[in-house]
DNA sequence: ATATGTATGTTATAACATAACAAGACTCTC
DNA sequence: GAGAGTCTTGTTATGTTATAACATACATAT
């Protein structure tokens, strides 16, 4: 049964995806959005891969099964999956990957190897370049990203 | 004559333009690479907004003044702007923008105005939340991404 | 049953990016 | 100064990622 690696190291996958969807079960109904058929797939099938998959490859998947087969689709699941914290973006792949720590709020930091795709994700913001040395990943590269507001958008309320 | 600021603070821009166009012509004197025509006023657009535009703007620019029409014009000169380091790419914002510090070799991270758009460099990878704070830049979300070599992925070279 | 809110279906297109090949410009060597 | 090699540019075509806009369905509450 292959299945990519959760960051490097083996676990016991299915515990994993079953756990990661209870959580996100317990979240849906704590905050009262609805986890639809489509979203729950879309979820459980990033959770499968534990890859970064684009948006159309998610697509596909959900094409074949008959749940979709427009982008609309697809982006909806991904960005409502990302809005309530189930989904990360990395923004430098155009991709989605299953959040690692799901429940918890947390800026993730991802460490994406550029051989073979694999997206691990880390826990602070400061500790990158110590998680990767801890997890024998060699950084070749970082890039952070903040967005906010900018001083003289503060005062002034969207117009 | 009105510009956009230098991260959030004004500054002499025609002479930051200046000296930042002299560390290019210096570099790639340094390194044996060319700053043709193409490149050099790419660099020069990035320098005058101070701000971040995506590949087709810079492309408009370039094609009102004759220096080249299609896509991979565009792509090729912010490609090698990026490699020499003269511009960063936001990945973010699907965009780029002139480096606030050439010649200096670092990793860097953006502080990203969601209601104006100004784009502002700052230094450091654990620096981010302080120099937030100090530049009165209010974080909603940061991204952290980290490419490199997985620990599967580092004994074997590319095959 | 009708109004409301939420989610989905669909069409069309916008926005971002690169592969592949042709042609020019330059230098170096013989 | 002819030929080889390298770097850069020009161009066509296409691939990839993402969203606007509008129509429909479905649930719930009054």
């Amino acid at each position: 049964m292959p299945h990519a690696p959760l960051g490097f190291a083996s676990h016991d996958h299915s515990s994993c995806v079953r756990s990661a969807m209870d959580a996100a079960d317990v979240a849906c109904a704590a905050r009262s959005v609805q986890l639809t058929p489509v979203r729950r797939r879309v979820l459980e099938i990033l959770l499968e891969t534990h890859a970064a998959m684009g948006a159309y490859d998610v697509l596909a998947r959900l094409d074949a099964e008959g749940l979709g087969s427009k982008p609309p689709v697809a982006y909806r699941a991904l960005g409502f999956l990302v809005e309530q914290g189930f989904v990360h973006r990395i923004e430098r792949l155009n991709a989605f990957i299953a959040c690692a720590q799901p429940g918890t709020a947390h800026d993730p930091a991802f460490m994406i190897c550029r051989a073979c795709g694999t997206v691990a994700e880390a826990e602070a913001t400061a500790a990158l370049a110590q998680s990767a040395a801890q997890s024998g990943f060699q950084l070749e590269q970082t890039v952070i990203e903040a967005e906010g507001l900018c001083p003289s958008c503060q005062p002034q309320v969207a117009s």
